[in-house]
DNA sequence: AACAAGACCTGCATGC
DNA sequence: TGCATGCAGGTCTTGT
């Protein structure tokens, strides 16, 4: 589902419709997402302006006018619709109506949820969060004080929210291909210098994906329903088999880029030029 | 404490 | 055509 660049892309769409409007009406058409959504949810939302809609790591936050929060994260295969469509297809669990407006949040697979708090810098699922990858603070020093003492390869490390927050399957794989990095490599082994390329290669490629509109595969796409376009921009993600686009041999002799599976994920990397 | 594997759920592409 | 298999952008939970 959606990485940083594509929660980044969604909160822009629905700035627009949600922010600085009131929620006139509140459906969830289901209890539940991945956990059970929480008691009077469309009744404490009813009425309720949403002030800010923001961001943090793979979270929408949305700051009522009242003493609450709204948390939501898309899991896998959320997304939020806002055309015509919008609460008619089966998986549109939630629907929010405004005066000029009706938003859906779909979800075929419920991996995502929703939660209210009054203290969201308290939430527990908020609070274990590691830096935000694109702040100023986030760099080389936070990164190797996040990887001490960890055995694990790279790719496990860089999915791990606590050390830094954000990162998915497909951007791992593409920031470790810009730094030049190994996704086996264990973690702890590296030095100042690399992890400088590390936080760079991170840093650039939110970036450029943010710019992008994020990536569109499968089921995601921008809130407005147009599509990003960074999956165009993919060095290694899904590209098994492809000639590395970073050296220039031959992919028939080398086997091109690589596929291996670690932490049950795929990863996709070129073994020549990421050490 | 750190780590790997399993769990959650649906839809789609592939191969027989 | 039907059926089985494997795969998918996340992350919490379990067990070592």
């Amino acid at each position: 589902m959606p990485e940083l660049p594509e929660v980044e892309t969604v909160a822009r769409g629905l700035r627009p419709i949600l922010q600085g409007h009131r929620l006139d009406r509140v459906i969830t058409r289901r209890p539940d997402l991945r956990f059970p959504l929480p008691d009077g949810f469309a009744q404490v939302l009813t009425g309720a302006t949403i002030k800010v809609l923001g961001r943090r790591a793979k979270y929408l936050i949305a700051e009522t006018d009242r003493d609450v929060t709204l948390i939501m994260h898309l899991g896998m295969s959320g997304r939020f619709v806002m055309d015509d469509t919008a609460g008619t297809h089966k998986h549109d669990h939630v629907i929010f109506e405004t005066a000029g407006s009706t938003v859906a949040y779909r979800d075929p697979r419920r991996f995502g949820f929703m939660d209210l708090t009054a203290d969201p810098d308290h939430h527990p699922m908020l609070s274990i969060l590691g830096p935000e990858p694109l702040d100023d603070a986030f760099d080389a020093k936070v990164l190797l004080a996040g990887f001490k003492g960890r055995r694990t390869p790279l790719k496990a490390a860089l999915l791990d929210q606590k050390i830094v927050c954000g990162l998915g399957n497909i951007y791992v794989c593409e920031a470790l291909f810009r730094a030049g990095l190994s996704p086996e490599r264990q973690a702890a082994t590296l030095g100042p210098k690399r992890a400088e390329r590390l936080v760079g290669a991170i840093k650039s490629v939110l970036t450029e994906a943010i710019e992008k509109g994020g990536s569109t595969l499968r089921d995601y796409a921008q809130a407005d329903g147009t599509l990003g376009y960074f999956q165009h921009s993919f060095s290694v993600y899904g590209r098994e088999g492809e000639a590395c686009p970073g050296c220039d041999c031959d992919p028939a002799r080398t086997g091109g880029i690589r596929r291996i599976v670690q932490s049950n994920r795929s990863t996709f990397y070129c073994p020549r030029r990421q050490k």
